[in-house]
DNA sequence: TCTGGGGTCCTCTGCCCT
DNA sequence: TCTGAGGGCAGAGGACCC
């Protein structure tokens, strides 16, 4: 019965699999002299954050999502790589498909882990630990990358589990961790209580500081707690969400192939933006950057938002329902363009973005508005061009697809050479040292 | 000393409609 | 015609996650 509970009638046997800083170790796979020395994968730019850092390195204090300019500080010696999303997305699909070698049910949550739902294989293979231990045999004989895994009755717990059996950073280095962890049903309190309250999902600093003025520390505080005064502290639906959490409840299905609810583009300058028209010419970027993942993904947008944060790192956003369902990059910035204007940007940009919101498939009939008269501030739609043919975009990506991406583009791109539609992980952990993103004339 | 990119979900507010 | 209540929706932003 190891690993095992009954939720709703079914047992299940919920595994959390997270590779072990899983950048930086497909790094040293391929620069295996780098073996031993601190390593840091992120942004090697002004604006540069620090996407993962190996355990030698996490010794100095340096984590994930600092400014790498403060990791250089703390580890004056580390070796910074800028990251290659490409190839961490190639090393993940295969490490994904050893996952679903064990069962069907593997829910990607980001490329180095994973949920799966390996209650139906326990007949088959046998029970948690068991398969855990497998995988993370597989993992290291075919891929050369460690992992750890955490087995329990539900994600959740499973997630918690996953963190107890990972290698840790002491000051005197790197500790290696158990590999899997366990947590039986019957031990979920014993496990779960002593955990600070920071260690459940969805409690991050702003809602650890109002459990804080009640004078929750723990997970255990926080289940002795009723829930309307938990729910009068941090919301209806949230105070709900951490009652059941901490009680260890918690009956999410494992879902395989979940389907995106937005597709975005964002971009942070190496120095703030103030030109008019290298704006619009970014905007141009990210829209047709992200109608090429629309396109892709057969889906297309109602909604469409633009985000700016001013050099202050103030940001605001804005966004629009469409009059109908859009993929190209001439309806995206057309929407985009109409949002901008209502921003004031006098004070510089220093990062715009475009996502795309309100997804339905593009293999589906639509329904088109019939007010083509409603304005802009409204509360109605904003209207498109009804000229723009959405096959356009499904052509031009079978011409990108068979000539290569410089064969053809939209008229304001081609207009500056060697200016791209925006691409995933162009520059994932910020812009590239030195230049502004775009040639201005 | 600075603070990325790509997401999801929730809350609040204002507007429209009945 | 005006006013208020209430539901539904759109939009903005906060919080959180990896």
């Amino acid at each position: 019965m190891t690993g095992r509970s009954v939720a709703n009638g079914v047992e299940r046997t919920i595994l959390h699999v997270d590779m072990d800083a899983f950048f930086v170790s497909v790094e040293l796979l391929d620069r295996p002299e780098l073996r031993g020395t601190p390593v840091i994968v992120g942004g090697s730019g002004p604006r540069g954050v620090v996407a993962a850092a190996s355990y030698e390195v996490r010794s100095f204090g340096v984590r994930s999502a600092m400014p790498v300019a403060t990791a250089r500080r703390l580890c004056p010696g580390a070796v910074i790589l800028d990251g290659r999303l490409g190839r961490y997305r190639e090393v993940s699909e295969r490490v994904m498909a050893i996952f679903e070698r064990f069962t069907p049910l593997v829910e990607p949550l980001s490329l180095d882990e994973a949920f799966l739902d390996v209650s139906g294989a326990r007949r088959s293979i046998g029970d948690g630990p068991t398969i855990a231990a497998m995988i993370r045999s597989a993992v290291n004989a075919e891929e050369g990358l460690q992992c750890s895994v955490g087995v329990a009755p539900s994600k959740f717990l499973a997630k918690l589990a996953t963190e107890t059996a990972k290698p840790s950073a002491t000051p005197t280095g790197p500790l290696p961790g158990l590999g899997v962890a366990v947590v039986e049903p019957d031990r979920i309190d014993a496990f779960l209580h002593p955990l600070p309250i920071g260690a459940l999902w969805g409690v991050g600093p702003a809602t650890h500081a109002k459990l804080s003025r009640l004078g929750i520390r723990t997970v255990g505080d926080c289940a002795r707690l009723d829930l309307a005064t938990l729910q009068l502290a941090v919301g209806e639906a949230h105070g709900r969400h951490l009652h059941e959490l901490c009680r260890g409840v918690d009956d999410r299905p494992v879902v395989a192939d979940l389907a995106p609810k937005s597709i975005s583009h964002e971009q942070t300058f190496a120095v703030d933006l103030v030109d008019a028209d290298a704006l619009d010419l970014e905007l141009a970027r990210l829209a047709q950057g992200v109608s090429i993942r629309l396109r892709g993904a057969v889906v297309a947008a109602r909604v469409v938002t633009i985000k700016v944060r001013d050099p202050g790192f103030v940001t605001v956003t804005r966004s629009r329902t469409v009059n109908r369902a859009v993929d190209d990059g001439q309806s995206l910035l057309v929407a985009a363009r109409g949002l901008l204007a209502d921003v004031d940007v006098s004070a510089g940009v220093r990062l715009l973005g475009i996502a795309a919101g309100g997804l339905v498939a593009t293999d589906e009939p639509q329904q088109m508005s019939l007010d083509l008269r409603a304005a802009p501030g409204s509360g109605a739609t904003a209207v498109l061009d009804p000229a723009i043919d959405p096959a356009v975009g499904a052509a031009v990506d079978r011409i990108r697809d068979r000539f290569g991406s410089a064969a053809i583009g939209s008229a304001r791109l081609a207009s500056r050479p060697g200016v791209a539609p925006a691409a995933p992980g162009e520059r994932p952990w910020g812009p590239a040292p030195g230049a502004p993103p775009v040639e201005l004339r």
